[in-house]
DNA sequence: CGGCCTATCCCCAGTTCTGGGGATTGGCTC
DNA sequence: GAGCCAATCCCCAGAACTGGGGATAGGCCG
């Protein structure tokens, strides 16, 4: 299996990644990468509900019928856990790190149990994010009772990345890259405070202005994004990387 | 230089990388790989204006001092033709590359000139985006008249990787509170519901309730992570990775 | 110079959220 | 059986947000 060093077989399936014209050449790729690295299966996904998305929401894979059919009939491409855990990292994880990455719900230990029960084991996740578009995740998985390769694992990082960058080029992501709304610095500051909970009220005395003006601001910034709700403003420029996390949390 | 095989140098990387507990750990460990991947310089850097930034953006580099200055003074962190490229894709990039992922303004090649002007020529940049944190990269530069060795890009790929995921975690961008809330399921619901934007009584035509118990369980999810807003509490229930962007933004 | 954008301030009315109170039912654990 | 939790429903008053309108001033670009 491994005869070629790990960097060589990288660059052949970078070779092979750029050459794919089809969905079909990449799962071939896919397929053979991942059998290579040691691994039962790969799914390469956009963390979209597939019941409703449209066409340019990708899923390439080998998983077994009845997992996925379990899978879609819960929807669970957007709530999955290992979905939601790669939203939480930039680098791939194994599947046995979710629990440092999010907090597992009830629900959650269940999914992972019947993904158990329907053949999949444990299994490592390249998540692939890029600003303006569905996140995404590359994965390769084992069978129950099989261990995931460790020493592998900077391949199938590269094995992962690789692909979900041919599949975007692939489906025709790049063309469809529309531009995030920008906020006015004045808008941007509004819209961290309300994200740190403050009213109005705050907002105006902590940035010296009235409150009509913070009003205005946070409504003009809702009608860029074209939301209704400040809840979904806030989350929108989280997304975007306009405010993160850190700047909420701080003192 | 490279007299061990790329994935153990990989391997080896990682291992720094794990082990680094401050940015200097880390600048170090970047100018040794960096150096024996034949670059001369590395840049690893949150997409902020640092002149503005908060305390929890990162930058670690050792460009040439005068060409920082003249970064900072124009305030590029955001503008930079290579950060702008590094939002268009999900793997690196050499900056010959930069025209196929940016339309190229007349003042982006007075940039890239002025680089090179300053000492640094071609480079290879790895993105990597978090959702819910600032977008970023991590760049190896070769100085001018010099070339990117194609076949050490895998290798560059993962250092990048890894080394912007032990900048976030050195610079504490995300730590999971092991001693979070927790929400009930219907209380998730109605806080997933509310993140998308609906009101009190849209969520309560969707779950079928009555839009007091909507309320009610809003009021009891704000309680229990003791915040005064709706904003705030989706943001944190966000962070905690018990709704995801995925989930949000689905139809 | 006109038009556009940003920043700032004001007004109004209606909707939505917030704090606070009440209640019942069913399931689980000690 | 008592206590606790989750789920569900109701009430009230006031605060905060939302949509819509008005305005001025300064800076930038064609």
């Amino acid at each position: 299996m491994l005869m070629m060093s790990g960097l060589g077989m990288a660059r052949e399936f970078f070779g092979l990644a750029r050459q794919a014209s089809t969905n079909a050449d990449l799962v071939q790729a896919l397929a053979c990468v991942s059998s290579n690295m040691g691994f039962d299966y790969f799914a390469l996904t956009h963390h979209v509900d597939f019941a409703s998305a449209g066409h340019a929401a990708v899923r390439l894979h080998n998983y077994p019928d009845d997992w996925v059919a379990w899978f879609d009939a819960r929807r669970l491409g957007v709530s999955d856990p290992v979905h939601r855990a790669s939203q939480a990292t930039s680098i791939g994880f194994t599947w046995q790190q979710v629990p440092e990455l999010i907090r597992l719900t009830t629900n959650d230990r269940h999914v992972l149990q019947c993904a158990r029960e329907r053949g999949i084991g444990d299994g490592f996740t390249v998540p692939a994010h890029v600003p303006g578009e569905a996140t995404g995740s590359c994965s390769f998985a084992v069978a129950p009772g099989r261990c995931v390769l460790v020493d592998i694992l900077p391949l199938a990082q590269l094995a992962g990345a690789f692909a979900f960058e041919a599949a975007r080029r692939i489906n025709g992501m790049r063309s469809l890259n529309t531009h995030a709304p920008t906020l006015t610095e004045r808008q941007r500051d509004c819209v961290l405070w309300m994200a740190r909970g403050k009213t109005d009220w705050e907002i105006a005395r902590i940035l010296g202005l009235s409150q009509e003006t913070v009003t205005q601001h946070l409504k003009q910034a809702r009608e860029r994004y074209d939301v209704p709700k400040r809840s979904v403003l806030a989350v929108r420029a989280l997304f975007d990387g306009l405010i993160s996390f850190s700047d909420i949390f701080r003192r």
